[in-house]
DNA sequence: TTTGTTTTGGGACGATCGTTCAGGTAGTTT
DNA sequence: AAACTACCTGAACGATCGTCCCAAAACAAA
């Protein structure tokens, strides 16, 4: 049994994270297209044949980077659905000002997530990892709201893809109203 | 005035087509990043220097693709609408459906035609290609309906973008529950 | 026919790409 | 100390990229 941690490995994986966070940042900057070995070495500070080493190839690292992503998506969606609850009818107000911040400060991570998301739509590997936060929530509903939650979270992804091409992203008084139709029981 | 058209424009608008289709096409089986002047000219049949010259840029070729593909898109789901609403009720079915083969057969288009729309998200002078679209079809229903068939368009944007990393595409069965509780009036 | 315009296409330039390799460094084990 | 392992990195290779140049061909106007 080894309790002592290996110093290279730690060393090692700090890299790997810092990489993997700086190619984020490169995504939401310049989007997929932008991620080279070069331009995320020079991101994270690193030597070009550091991103190569850590990283089998630029595949290998988008998929570290949306599971890394994924997982991020995952806590923070619960935690909005999870404060909508707490403030019962007036829950489609604070789920209109989180869609509203994705589309204003949050904008770059925003786009991020969908274009990985894209991209788990093109390689089957990477789709577990892109389902795996859906299923996190429809885990937490109840069997007989399946169905409406399903809506729900289709609608969102679609008001946050279309606010995405907006000249000026929408206010969270523009949003309420949809958010509010949304979420009311048929 | 000038009745006859110069047959030289004429074979160099045709051609332009061609380049735009093939991008299309390349765009449907290797995303917006296997476009390349090489691969676009080797997929239309003509010379490299011909996207070149037909196109002042990458950029160029993309937009004009985005424009040409959000045409499509608008009458295409114009007459989704349309269909849905002469078969009252059964809308829902209809609906259903179509979004089965929007994941299916057609799930290629589907994809690129995403891809474009967070192209447009990227690039401001793509947007009102890209929402042209959605107007039209905002445009279609009655003032009072608008909160309604915002939600509306949301959910299939929704439903589509998460079918799109299903391992197999959703059955029309799968999505007729969802869709119908979509439409289904408050 | 002559002149001018538009399209065509072969070839090439410099830049950048993903990836490899071999040598060097730091940390662990024996 | 020696042997071993894991990480680091400068240099370089071949491939591919966007784009430019220029001459030939096709067509229109004179």
């Amino acid at each position: 049994m080894k309790l002592q941690v290996d110093g290279r490995k730690a060393r090692g994986e700090k890299r790997r994270a810092e990489i993997i966070e700086a190619t984020l940042r490169i995504i939401e900057r310049d989007g997929v297209a932008g991620v080279t070995h070069r331009t995320v070495a020079a991101e994270a500070g690193v030597p070009t044949t550091s991103t190569t080493y850590h990283f089998t190839s630029l595949d290998d690292l988008l998929i570290a980077t949306l599971i890394s992503c994924a997982r991020d998506m995952a806590t923070e969606v619960y935690w909005m659905i999870d404060r909508a609850r707490s403030r019962g009818s007036r829950g489609a107000e604070e789920v209109a000002g989180l869609l509203a911040e994705a589309l204003g400060p949050r904008r770059g991570r925003t786009m991020a997530e969908y274009e990985l998301y894209l991209l788990a739509a093109r390689k089957p590997e990477l789709r577990p990892a892109a389902r795996r936060w859906l299923d996190v929530l429809t885990s937490m509903v109840r069997h007989d709201d399946e169905v409406a939650f399903r809506v729900f979270l289709a609608g969102i992804d679609g008001l946050l893809i279309q606010g995405l091409i907006d000249d000026e992203p929408p206010s969270a008084d523009e949003l309420r109203p949809v958010v509010d139709y949304l979420l009311k029981p048929r």
